[in-house]
RNA sequence: GGACUCGUAGCCUAGCCUGGAGAGGGCACCGGCCUUCUAAGCCGGCGAUCCCGGGUUCAAAUCCCGGCGAGUCCA
C-alpha cells in the first residue's frame, strides 16, 4: 500500500460528488481539480459538464449539488456553491494528522512506491567517447539520471546504462589521430585526465581526415574492426576505457553513476549485428543497392528526401543503427521497460528503429525523452570543432561562487565545512538550473544563468531545508503532537504540498519530466519559507508549538527526499 | 520538398496530455523588512495582443485547421 494522503483526500471529495450525482439522478461526471486560489477553497468542482443534463444553469446546478451531498466526509469540512462551482474546504485537523503521520512513519519510504516487480533498463549520456563531457552531454546525463530515480521511486528496479559507441568512425579517427600524430605538436591539454588529453587528438584528427586520403585510412580501420581484427579491436578499447575514465569522472562529481556500460562492439563480437541483419533480409523486409542493405521507409508513413534506413554500407560494414538494433534486442532480454534519452536529432532514427523492431515481430517497445540541443550563443556545442562549455568548468565555477557567497555569511565556519557546502551549493545549482527546465525545449546556455543561486534555484531549496533543520536542532524532539494546531493559510498550503509529494513523482516519472519535480521543489520550499515568517516554532505556546515541530519535522523528510531524488544534496547548514 | 519539436512580460520559465474562477514562478528594475527559529530569505510595486488568422465549445494559453518564426532530422 502506497502512501498518497492527497489522492485519499480526492477520493472522499469523489465520494460526496457521487453521492449528490446519484441523489439528483445526474451522469457521473469525473475529475474535481485542485485550486489555484486558496480564498475559494481547497478542492473544486466545475458543474458546467451537468448543464445539457440537468437543463439548469450552472450555479443552479452547484447549489443543487451542494445542498443533495453530505455536508462533510472524510477529511471535508464542508463544501459551497460559488457561481456554478462546488468548492471543498479540507478538514485540515484530520487531514494534518492523516498526512504528517504517513510522512513521519515512512520518512525516506515517503513518496516510494511498493515495488511493481519490473526492471527497467534507464539509457542516458551515451555519447562518442571523443572528448570530455560538456553541458550539452551533461544535460543528457542529467536528465536521464533524474529519470532513473523517478522509476526508482515509481517501484522499477533500474538499471542505468551507458551506450559506449566505441567501434564508429569517431572513434577509430581518433586512433587514427594516435597512430599519426604527435603530441609535441599540440597546445597543451586544458585540464588534467585522459579526456582531456585524448580530445587534441580527435579534433585534429577530425581535421586530417578532410583529406580524402586520411578518411580512406580511417575507412580502413573500420573494416578491420568489423572483420574482426583483434589488435584494433583491443587498441580501440584501450582508447576508449581512456576516455571513459575521464567521462564517468566528471559525472560522478553531479552524484550521476552507472550500473553498467555497454560496449558496442561487443554486437559485431558476437554476431548479433549482422544476425539482425540477416533476421530482417530473411523475412523480406531489406532492398539491397550496391551492396548496401536498407528498409525502404515509405511504406511505413516516412516521405522525407530519402526514405531508405540504410543498415550496411557497401563495404558489408554496419551502421551505427543497426548496432543500435541489436543492443535494443539485448537490452529487451533484461528488462521489461526500455527507456532511452536522446538528443532530439535522433528522433527520426528512433522511429526507423521502432519499425525495424516491429518489423522483426518484437513484442516489447522502446521508449524514449528527447532533449533539445543546448546551444552557445556563437552556435551549437562541438566538441570537434571545440566549440564548448566542459561540464568540468561549469561546476567549478558554480563551486567557487558558492564558496564566495558562504564565505560572505559564514565567517564562523571552519575552512572545510565552507568547502563542503560550497561543493554541494554548487553542483545542486548546475544540475538544479538544467534539470528545471522541460526537455523539449531549447536552452542557449549563459553563465550567468547557469551559474545562478538565487531565486528558482538549487540553494533556494537547500536553504529552506537548512532552516528547517535548524529549527529541528534546537528542538529537543517530537513527543506528542495535535494536528488540529495547526491552522494559518501557510500551515494549511504547507501540508497539502507534502500530502501531494507521491503524486507530483508518480505524476512526473510517468509523463517523463523532471523538471515538475524540480519545480514543485520550488513551490514547497517557497511556501515553508512563508510559515517560517508568520509562524515561530520554537517560541509559540506549547501545543502549536508541537504541531508546527510536526510540520516542519515532516518538510525536512518530504524536502529531503525531494532533493535526494533529484541529485541534490540536503544540507544541515549553509 | 517532407517530417518532428518549440513560440507565454526586457530576459528565463510553469501551465497544454485530461478546455473551466483576475495565466503561476524566477531574473532584472523600484520601494520596504535583520534586538525573536540562518536576509542564499520575506513583503509590496512595475511589467503579458499566451506568435498570427480561422474553427470547435456555454467556456480556448490548452483541442482542430492554416500561416509565420526558430531549432532538428531525411546513409
Amino acid at each position: 500500500m502506497t502512501e498518497d494522503p492527497w489522492r485519499d483526500l480526492t477520493e472522499a471529495v469523489a465520494a460526496l460528488v457521487r453521492a449528490g450525482e446519484e441523489t439528483l439522478g445526474l451522469p457521473r461526471v469525473d475529475v474535481p481539480f485542485e485550486l489555484s486560489a486558496p480564498q475559494f477553497g481547497d478542492i473544486a468542482l466545475p458543474t458546467h459538464a451537468y448543464a445539457k443534463a440537468a437543463r439548469a444553469s450552472p450555479p443552479e446546478i452547484a447549489a443543487r449539488l451542494s445542498e443533495a451531498m453530505p455536508p462533510a466526509g472524510n477529511y471535508v469540512s464542508h463544501h459551497e456553491p460559488v457561481s456554478g462551482y462546488v468548492n471543498f474546504h479540507l478538514d485540515l485537523g484530520p487531514f494534518a494528522e492523516h498526512t504528517l503521520g504517513a510522512v513521519l512513519q515512512s520518512v525516506e519510504g515517503y513518496g516510494r512506491a511498493a515495488p511493481n516487480g519490473l526492471r527497467a533498463l534507464v539509457e542516458h549520456t551515451s555519447v562518442n567517447p571523443t572528448g570530455p563531457v560538456h553541458v550539452g552531454r551533461a544535460r543528457n546525463s542529467i536528465i536521464g539520471d533524474t529519470l532513473a530515480r523517478l522509476l526508482d521511486r515509481t517501484g522499477y528496479e533500474v538499471t542505468r546504462e551507458f551506450l559506449v559507441n566505441d567501434s564508429g568512425r569517431q572513434v577509430l579517427t581518433l586512433l587514427w589521430g594516435l597512430d599519426n600524430l604527435r603530441e609535441k605538436d599540440m597546445e597543451p591539454p586544458a585540464r588534467e585526465g585522459e579526456d582531456y588529453r585524448l580530445v587534441r587528438f580527435y579534433q585534429k584528427a577530425m581535421a586530417a581526415a578532410e583529406d580524402p586520403a586520411v578518411a580512406e585510412e580511417v575507412d580502413g580501420l573500420v573494416r578491420r574492426l568489423e572483420d574482426g581484427d583483434e589488435e584494433i579491436r583491443r587498441r580501440v578499447r584501450t582508447v576508449t576505457k581512456q576516455m571513459m575514465d575521464g567521462i564517468l569522472r566528471s559525472l560522478e562529481r553531479l552524484d550521476i553513476a552507472f550500473d553498467n556500460l555497454f560496449w558496442d562492439d561487443q554486437v559485431l563480437a558476437d554476431g548479433s549485428a549482422q544476425r539482425v541483419v540477416e533476421r530482417l533480409r530473411d523475412g523480406g523486409h531489406l532492398e539491397e543497392e550496391d551492396g548496401a542493405f536498407y528498409i525502404d521507409m515509405a511504406p511505413h508513413g516516412f516521405a522525407g528526401r530519402n526514405p531508405r534506413w540504410f543498415l550496411t554500407r557497401r563495404d558489408g560494414t554496419t551502421l551505427y543503427t543497426t548496432r543500435d538494433l541489436a543492443y535494443h534486442l539485448d537490452k529487451f532480454g533484461r528488462s521489461d521497460k526500455a527507456l532511452t534519452v536522446l538528443g532530439e536529432d535522433h528522433r527520426l532514427e528512433f522511429q526507423q528503429l521502432s519499425v525495424a523492431l516491429r518489423l522483426l515481430e518484437v513484442e516489447q517497445k522502446a521508449e524514449a525523452v528527447f532533449l533539445a540541443f543546448v546551444s552557445l550563443p556563437e552556435g551549437r556545442l562541438s566538441t570537434r570543432a571545440g566549440r564548448v562549455v566542459n561540464l568540468d568548468d561549469l561546476v567549478d565555477e558554480a563551486v567557487e561562487r558558492a564558496l564566495l557567497a558562504v564565505k560572505a555569511r559564514r565567517e564562523d565556519l571552519s575552512e572545510e565545512e565552507m568547502g563542503r557546502i560550497a561543493e554541494a551549493v554548487g553542483i545542486g545549482a548546475v544540475r538544479y538550473n538544467i534539470v528545471k527546465v522541460q526537455p523539449e525545449k531549447r536552452i542557449l546556455f549563459r553563465w550567468d544563468q547557469a551559474l545562478s543561486l538565487e531565486g528558482q534555484t538549487a540553494p533556494f531549496l537547500q536553504y529552506a531545508y537548512a532552516r528547517a533543520a535548524g529549527i529541528l536542532g534546537k528542538a529537543a524532539g517530537l513527543d506528542g503532537w495535535d494536528a488540529r494546531f495547526l491552522a494559518h493559510p501557510h500551515e494549511r498550503a504547507l501540508v497539502k504540498l507534502l500530502a501531494r509529494y507521491p503524486g507530483v513523482l508518480r505524476d512526473a516519472a510517468e509523463r517523463r519530466r523532471p523538471n515538475r519535480v524540480a519545480l514543485f521543489g520550488h513551490e514547497l520550499a517557497m511556501t515553508f519559507n512563508q510559515f517560517y515568517r508568520d509562524s515561530p516554532v520554537l517560541q509559540a505556546e506549547e501545543d502549536p508549538r508541537a504541531a508546527r515541530l510536526a510540520l516542519v519535522t515532516a518538510f525536512r523528510i518530504v524536502l529531503g527526499n525531494l532533493l535526494v531524488c533529484l541529485g541534490i544534496q540536503p544540507l544541515e547548514e549553509m
